[in-house]
DNA sequence: GACAGCAAAAGTGCATGCAAATCGTGCGCA
DNA sequence: TGCGCACGATTTGCATGCACTTTTGCTGTC
């Protein structure tokens, strides 16, 4: 909720980053699925900017492995393997136990509040695969790692669960939310209760079993114009008033 | 010595990547010290690329970390307080754990041969402070990481032992690597053993000294000229031949 | 001699333009 | 009908240009 203006790291100028910021939200709340094509005009178009910085974007969410980009190709959402995925849920226990033990007794009593607060959130935005569920749950994981005040520990932690919501938009079924959401309050309870080796295993099985909801066939809908679809997202950007686009041919 | 071909994840256009490259040698070398200012065009003119390539080069670094990136400063090589190069190597021991308990047992021949002709160069580039000899300490890390065929781990373990290696340059005196290379000897024979949790305890004890070796005061020298300092790492390059800029004005 | 203020210089932020590569599609040919 | 090919439309790769911001160095004043 504060604007939480520090944690600058890299994320360089501002209209990139509201563009990254955007683009990243779209991805994990599926709006853009994997393999959705990322054309530099189209992006600038929406984004009221022009290809040099809607490439700049891509850039950096390339090297977030949010993004795909090969030389002289149409930038891609990366589509994760399942080894991928498996993968990055390894890394992502090991950075998880790290902010957990880090946290373990010694959350402020502003800290609590905003946990809960954030998983109240997640409570009323419930509803299995709502977008904004999904979005919330992994930014509870987020939320934590960002009270370690370490920002490599932040900037790992956000990637490496960007690119699990990311995989999971691939391979999981549409994502039964409650029991997560009660983990995370289980997990809070023990970090205020400063039970180290007790959150960390709870943070271990929390991952695992939304990590174990693997193997489900890739989704096949598809098609939707990229304009439409990022419309959303563009309007709060607030970057130059998004170009209204009325009839320019955009048929494909 | 193979080209790698592989593992191009993010790292977008040619170009752009061959700057990363040579950029990221000239850090961890400690040519560039942390707080070098790197213009833009000074960048461009070395490299015989437009401000647009190497603007995009130094958005690429600093999502690594290895540059920050002010809103309308002149790009710097990071400079990480005390405090980061801790985190850094708390994330880096978790993740190289990850790595060796991977690889534990699992080595091919090649591999071990491959890994043994790396600390056989270490060996030789011995030499205590001498940048070759840093850099290579470090890439052995890397050589593992590559090892485990993960992506993210590879992306991960690269990126954080480079800013490890960052922040060594700015806190740790001259760097004896003898003991760092038996070091490492004594993992490869562990890794070969597959003794996973002996393997597990070496690194993390190898890391462990090597961060150990922290605080000492930051370096003073500085003020060497941007382009002659980039000038051995731009030939390499082979982009467009290196610009010779004969008499151009460039007093500073 | 030190300091405030100002103006030139240097540098970044961003858009646009042009060349080259790729993608898609219709035509011709078997 | 099916396949190959070539041409046009997209789209990227990269450089350059202009506006704006920061830095620097100078000058005049106290």
């Amino acid at each position: 909720m504060a604007p939480r203006a520090a944690s600058k790291t890299a994320e360089s100028s501002d209209k990139v980053s509201v563009i990254c910021r955007a683009l990243r939200r779209a991805i994990i709340e599926q709006a853009l699925e994997p393999g959705a094509k990322l054309p530099e005009d189209s992006l600038g178009e929406r984004f009221g900017v022009s290809r040099t910085i809607a490439r700049h974007a891509l850039g950096q969410l390339a090297a977030e492995g949010l993004v795909e980009l090969r030389r002289n190709r149409i930038a891609v959402v990366a589509t994760p393997s399942w080894q991928d995925a498996r993968d990055a849920f390894d890394v992502r226990i090991q950075l998880e136990r790290l902010v957990v033990r880090q946290l373990a007794g010694k959350l402020t009593k502003a800290q609590i509040a905003e946990l809960n607060a954030h998983v109240d959130a997640e409570d009323r935005a419930r509803g299995g695969s709502d977008p904004v569920s999904i979005r919330l749950a992994t930014e509870f994981h987020i939320l934590l790692a960002h009270m370690t005040n370490s920002p490599i520990l932040i900037r790992y932690v956000s990637e490496i669960a960007y690119r699990c919501c990311l995989t999971l938009s691939l391979f999981s079924r549409p994502h039964s939310s409650e029991c997560a959401i009660n983990e995370h309050r289980a997990i809070i309870a023990a970090l205020i209760k400063g039970d180290e080796e007790k959150v960390m295993s709870l943070m271990h099985g929390h991952l695992d079993s939304v990590a174990g909801r693997a193997l489900v066939a890739p989704v096949p809908q598809r098609g939707r114009d990229l304009l439409d679809i990022l419309a959303p997202y563009a309007e709060e950007t607030d970057l130059g008033r998004v170009v209204k686009l009325p009839k320019a041919a955009r048929g494909r």
